[in-house]
RNA sequence: GGAGGAUUCGCAUAGUGGCCUAGUGCGCCCGCCUGCUAAGCGGGUUCCGGUUGAUCCCGGUCGAGGGUUCGAAUCCCUCAUCCUCCGCCA
């Protein structure tokens, strides 16, 4: 949800950013008038609600003749009170549609397009293919450490089995990643990767993207498709304080995806699976410090991938790729020498005060006033990862090098053949 | 799965149809008093929205949503959450 103040006094800035999107500007229009509608309706619910409640007073100190003239009025005030309250409901959900219509206004620096429109804003390392080059599946599988027939067998496509060193290795990529989450100042998290309809709502995921989302009807839950999820839930409704630093989590969840419309792609391997394991950073901020706050998760996530010794670019997101709840996105994908291209290893964003005023986080200003917080989530290691850790660490005779920050969690520097 | 109890302002509580414009205590904020501190005294203190230059004012808000009524914190229904107990179960 947006800011509809400040969308009342600038609405050709949300306009822009709808262009900027590739989305129709028509939709800040839907909802200027869907609440001026509101207004209107709520001012004379308000007006009539007044004299109810003034005749109710004269009407308990009245007696006898008097009070029966003032009662005979209210029943037919209480009908137009009824009306008006009922108009008011109709045009609040007109309203409440009308504004989740609308996506998070753009921040300034965004690039404008789509997917393609991202601006390159630097590259790290050194994207060599190697000769004879093996994809992930076919190394990962003869060296044991995947096995994505029988994760068909058990589950379905795009399920896998990670097994023996594989799985190790993913636990010390996650270990890892926690580990620095922590010396960096977030709280580690282990969440509930089952949340309510008011939690996925709220963090923007049930508008374009509801596809994607698991849904369990018995239980009226759904599967999270990131610890982001809970994460952002966890102080839902409630008032943080001075907020003077930005208070960071770090979860660790499985999480869940559906890939809807996603048939053809990505078929192979685990690049786009249904289930993954994932350490997802979370900050909550005053709005004033979310810039900053992104520009610190952006290097925090850098330093993840140059712990594993991955070849990566960092891209400015475009406008019509950021989703419903970022103002800005900042992509670092890694070198998948298979494959010959970069492929999306983290992404953080910047909410501003979108989630945190649909899920009703506040914090105390500098005037002691309550405002809304604004929220950022960044990707610190995936089990995608082991994709472009695989490849880019295969070595000629079959066997597999060990990033050096993994080896204290694997005890190992090299998984060899079996 | 079943039975009972609870949910009121940051915390604790009062409130069983109009006197609730929700009281009181604690906490917190401002002021007074006072060598200092504490105590004492006075005032303020739910949140959201509308309106306004700002105040004022108005409406909503007693877990959520419906209903009864001229009028609901209070009566009725549905739901959520927590607690106690019974049953089942890893």
């Amino acid at each position: 949800m947006i800011d509809l103040r400040a969308l009342r006094e600038n609405p050709d800035a949300y306009r822009d950013s709808q262009r900027k999107r590739g989305d129709s500007p028509e939709t800040v229009d839907a909802l200027l008038s869907a609440d001026s509608d509101h207004r209107s309706a709520l001012q004379s619910f308000e007006a009539l609600r007044a004299e109810q409640k003034g005749l109710g007073k004269q009407i308990a100190k009245a007696q006898g003749e008097e009070k029966q003239a003032l009662l005979e009025r209210t029943k037919t005030l209480a009908e137009e009170v009824k009306a008006a309250e009922a108009r008011v409901t109709a045009t609040a959900a007109a309203f409440d549609a009308a504004g989740k219509a609308l996506p998070n206004l753009v921040a300034d620096g965004a690039p404008a397009g789509g997917e393609d429109d991202f601006v390159l804003l630097k590259e790290v390392g050194d994207t060599a293919v190697p000769e004879d080059v093996r994809d992930h599946l076919d190394l990962g599988t003869a060296l044991g450490l995947l096995d994505t027939e029988r994760g068909a067998k058990a589950s379905g496509a795009r399920f896998y089995y990670l097994t023996g060193d594989g799985a190790l290795l993913q636990l010390a990529m996650l270990n890892l990643a926690v580990q620095q989450a922590v010396e960096t100042g977030f709280t580690p998290v282990i969440p509930p990767v089952l949340v309510r309809p008011e939690a996925m709502e709220g963090t923007g995921f049930l508008g374009e993207h509801s596809d994607e989302v698991y849904y369990l009807e018995r239980d009226e839950m759904y599967l999270v498709g990131t610890s982001e999820v809970p994460l952002a839930a966890y102080h839902s409704g409630e008032n943080l304080g001075e907020l003077s630093e930005p208070v960071r989590y770090a979860g660790w969840s499985s999480c869940f995806r559906r890939e809807a419309g996603s048939y053809g792609k990505d078929t192979r391997g685990i690049i786009r699976v249904h289930q993954f394991d994932k350490v997802e950073m979370f900050s909550y901020c005053r709005p004033e410090d979310a810039a900053a706050e992104h520009e610190r998760l952006l290097e925090y996530e850098e330093r993840m991938l140059q712990k594993m010794e991955l070849p990566y670019r960092v891209i400015d997101v475009a406008a019509g790729d950021l989703g419903t709840s970022a103002a800005r996105k900042f992509d670092c994908e890694a070198w998948v020498p298979s494959q010959g291209r970069y492929r999306e290893l983290t992404s953080t964003s910047n909410c501003t005060t979108f989630q945190a005023r649909r899920l009703n986080i506040k914090y105390r200003d500098e005037h002691g006033k309550n405002a809304v917080a604004a929220t950022l989530n960044g990707t610190l290691a995936t089990t995608r990862w082991l994709v472009s850790i695989l490849e880019n660490h295969q070595r000629p005779d079959g066997s597999l090098g060990v990033p050096k920050a993994l080896q204290p969690f694997l005890g190992k520097d090299v998984i060899e053949p079996k």
